[in-house]
DNA sequence: GTCTATAGTTGGATAGAC
DNA sequence: GTCTATCCAACTATAGAC
């Protein structure tokens, strides 16, 4: 089916030139077919928009829950860790995490209400997930903090932040980045009791 | 002179609607002008995004100047704790920070060159003073770090994380992510040295 | 500098033959 | 499902009167 080879050059086109700078000719062109073939399979931009949404996120949360299950059985540390280099891994490969991010801050104006509606349940959804996972290793005893919610949001801030970088700076200052703050996390997130 | 009200609401349309997404006519209607007035001011779209880029990268760069003289004599803990309320502050009176963010990272392409030719000074120049404050505050015994550059770097990843938020999910969950995230950057990046 | 008028292009979307 | 042909709306940009 043709419908997938077109969701899926959309998807780079939407990542790499936002809602408004891609063109459905465009689109078309890549793909191979003319651009009416378009709306024999989607109703028209903001439809084949609003899959590609869909499909990206639930693709996303799909790799997440996979890399978790992963790495069951390793200790918290390695498991946060793992992370960034899963991240880096994710966006060499396609353009999903910049739509990813690029659709989350920048959503077109027009469809705000329903890509929100996908984004932010899967935001949800990764916080309570994470802190999920610092409780459990709270109770074996891997993790002393009395602040799990404190170290689930300041984590996840921390991938935020070096994704900026990933985005912007590219693979080699991320990296640095990676290395860098993630040592200030883990120990400002070990410190023992006592202010 | 029209030129700056031309400017500056055009500003606010860039950085609500992105490059694309921003049309002269709607501009040149809130200026109150017709649209063809606007080519007697600016050579074109290109020539009026560009003019924009560069005014508010200049002006971000002396209230930053700005902010660090204001409180040159206070401890570098308050300097750097105050950064997140002076970003705050900024973001609630204008669209400058989302302009900036969303030029930084989703340029339009076509200009990508020339808009990467005024972002990338700006961030090194950043980077530059930040780490000179570092080394200040340390030489003065401030504080105890054998790794200021390190510290530079996870600060900078700090203020991507939060800025995120802000941009994203609005002041209350920034203010949150702050708290959360400062308190473990602080103490991960003044534990003594050992390890 | 500001306007009216308009050129020239490109965008999304539809009708209808095959 | 795919095409050709076409429509209409919106955009940037320019020409020329005032």
């Amino acid at each position: 089916m043709s419908s997938i080879k077109i969701r899926d050059i959309a998807l780079s086109h939407f990542a790499n030139f936002g809602y408004e700078g891609a063109a459905l000719s465009k689109i078309a062109e890549e793909v191979g077919i003319k651009k009416p073939t378009i709306y024999s399979h989607y109703k028209g931009k903001d439809d084949l928009f609003l899959s590609v949404v869909r499909y990206v996120f639930q693709l996303e949360r799909r790799r997440i829950l996979e890399y978790f299950q992963s790495c069951e059985d390793m200790p918290l540390k390695t498991k946060l860790q793992g992370i960034f280099y899963w991240l880096e891994q994710g966006f060499a490969e396609s353009d999903t995490t910049k739509f990813l991010l690029r659709v989350s801050f920048f959503p077109p104006p027009a469809l705000f209400d329903e890509v929100m509606n996908i984004v932010n349940p899967f935001l949800d959804g990764m916080q309570r997930n994470l802190i999920k996972l610092l409780n459990g290793a709270t109770k074996q005893g891997e993790f002393s903090s009395q602040h799990t919610e404190a170290v689930a949001i300041a984590y996840l801030t921390l991938i935020d932040g070096v994704l900026v970088e990933l985005l912007y700076g590219g693979k080699q200052r991320y990296q640095i980045r990676v290395e860098a703050a993630w040592n200030i996390f883990w120990q400002g997130a070990n410190i023992e009791e006592g202010k």
